[in-house]
DNA sequence: ATTATTCCTATTGACATAGTAGGAAAAAGA
DNA sequence: TCTTTTTCCTACTATGTCAATAGGAATAAT
């Protein structure tokens, strides 16, 4: 499972995205659209500009801008920022310490196979498709 | 990532199903083989006798046998029967509590297209290809 | 009766998750 | 200069999950 800190950057980028119009946007706005505690909110918001996804602003007035347009962020670069990475299992990883069975594991081939399919589909969305999501839902509050 | 559970429970399987040949045999031999700790690979194969994928036979001389033979399993239906889901988040799945943002969530159709993109990877390998890979790989014990 | 197996449940140490909390540093404005 | 609003940084904590280990009961062949 995606832990609740690759999720939430992924709706918090989505929402500076939706809603910033290339200004700087405080957390606390965008934290309280989101329903996302602030305080948490913090923290996975800190490994976005670490990873350079992110431009923050100090001080009174700051907050955050996007580093580039939305079109140009995927929403697997976002959420390897968030949660380190997508791989399934830690022995096809890069720099993973080596694992003794690699020449004999049946199942490495299938791991890397299932690696590739996560990473091709999460290459292939970009956070512009995710803020027109955002744009198109706002006000279909539907119960199903 | 997946769990020790789910790969274990894959490599069990694919021994099972690579030098059994269709009899039965003791989870001794098999764990012995892959390296997996007996008293755990017992965990992790009555997760597969529940599900219907194995079959167990009990006291002396006794052990597992595949309920299908290897071409009509997909890695999919083992990984869900010891991993429980393979969804990427809980909102999507069936029966989940409902999230009473999911009118308005602009990641929701995201998620489904990254469960879609495993589920469809996981259900078109079969355990007979897996097999087959054991085979291959036995003796081609090279370090890296 | 012995032995080899599966079956079932409890326990444990280590680690990760999902926050909460408090305050320091920065910068704008009064 | 003082206040306010923001980001930044670190520590703490409760809860749960993981990855086993352990012990013994039930079963069945010899």
């Amino acid at each position: 499972m995606i832990s609740t800190k690759g999720r939430y950057a992924l709706r918090l980028m989505t929402d500076i995205a939706a809603y910033s119009g290339g200004k700087v946007v405080s957390l606390k706005d965008v934290s309280a659209r989101q329903e996302i505690s602030p305080k948490y909110a913090e923290q996975v918001v800190s490994l976005m500009v670490k990873s350079g996804l992110l431009i923050s602003v100090r001080g009174n007035n700051g907050g955050y801008v996007l580093a580039k347009s939305p079109e140009n962020y995927t929403a697997g670069e976002i959420l390897r920022a968030a949660e380190g990475t997508l791989s399934p299992v830690a022995c096809i990883e890069d720099n993973s310490p080596r694992c003794s069975r690699i020449g004999q594991c049946p199942t490495v081939d299938f791991w890397r196979g299932y690696y590739k399919a996560v990473t091709d589909y999460v290459n292939g969305v970009t956070l512009e498709q995710l803020a027109n999501a955002e744009r198109d839902k706002v006000g279909n509050d539907y119960n199903i």
